[in-house]
DNA sequence: GTCTATAATCTGATAGAC
DNA sequence: GTCTATCAGATTATAGAC
């Protein structure tokens, strides 16, 4: 009996770290929207959590394992998102993909930073937090590979949706002058690899 | 006839000013591209130049200052290319144009990071520093207004160029797997908006 | 698990001699 | 214009008491 209440303390402990851990991520997520995420810094975290900067380190072992719970978690988000966005038709449902990927992208200008723009000095996200990122390309990948195209449309399908989540963002951020051009971008680049479409 | 002189003198040094700040410019973009625009620090940038990072002040009032001018020097040479880009014709002419911007785009990761990712914690690029980016984006509009197009289409060109190029140096840097869509890509723009296209 | 203390180092920038 | 010396801080991270 011992043995089962050691057992269910250990899974109480365990809670509890977790969601320390937790909170110390939103805080993290809260300070990097307030000073960029370049300025997030471990005093900054720990006094926004309510404990020294040297107590983190109990939760996480670096700076860049923060960074790299913050890019794991974000991965997971917008995969589960695009994953539940239906539609009727696979024609409809790759656009409503699409677009509830965009608006996860100009939702949150710091966390389009650390995904998309490598930008902090010493951080490479790990293979497990990128991992999300893979399936979500792949996932991309096999809808148009249903709509019968190729790898060449593929490619030029994420840059434009990079492109117009990236002007949204750098000029007009909390804007729509990029995002109403979505539906009929990503129209433009289905129509173009549309072997009906071609002249040759 | 002293006047004569000492007018000369100042001259010689001034010229001698401007190539030492050219030098310390031409260290900045070196270091740079080893350590990361953000990996630039005025003692090893004083260090790289052989002088101590104190006697920079002499040349540049802050760092800061540093990166303005990195700033409108990349920004002076981008247009400076693009204008004398050639071609028969008003759309192949466009075509030449577009393809020097986005080859000046992709050549230089960390070039593109400071013109185009505002990711430095402190840094605001002055408004001289800007204009010639905005004067490159006057002549892109014209250039279309010229063949019976939109702001619309600037916005998804301007868009579908930076996608493009943001792809190519992030998942493929020196490669030419994104690079080789860009003129099929254009033309794609193009035709989505020229009236004779439409059908509505 | 949280703290204090501190290591060890880096940062941009200034003062003043020469 | 360049130097030395130094300011006034910041940073991540570790050691060890409790």
């Amino acid at each position: 009996m011992s043995g089962r209440l050691t057992s269910a303390a250990q899974d109480r402990r365990a809670r509890r770290q977790e969601a320390t851990r937790q909170e110390i991520l939103d805080a993290a997520w809260e300070l990097s929207r307030e000073l960029g995420l370049a300025g997030l810094t471990m005093r900054g975290l720990g006094g926004r959590v309510g404990m020294t900067a040297q107590s983190l380190y109990s939760y996480f072992a670096s700076k860049n394992e923060i960074y790299d719970a913050m890019f794991a978690a974000a991965n997971r988000d917008v995969l589960a998102r695009v994953a539940v966005a239906s539609g009727e038709g696979p024609e409809s449902q790759l656009h409503q993909g699409i677009r509830t990927y965009f608006e996860f992208c100009v939702e949150d200008p710091v966390r389009y930073q650390l995904l998309y723009q490598r930008t902090i000095p010493g951080f490479a996200p790990s293979p497990v937090a990128y991992a999300p990122a893979q399936e979500l390309l792949r996932l991309l990948a096999a809808h148009l590979a249903g709509l019968g195209l190729d790898g060449r449309v593929l490619d030029l399908m994420t840059a434009v949706i990079a492109g117009l989540a990236a002007q949204q963002l750098a000029n007009e951020p909390g804007g729509d002058r990029w995002a109403r051009l979505l539906d009929d971008a990503v129209e433009m680049v289905l129509r173009t690899g549309d072997p009906r479409q071609r002249t040759q």
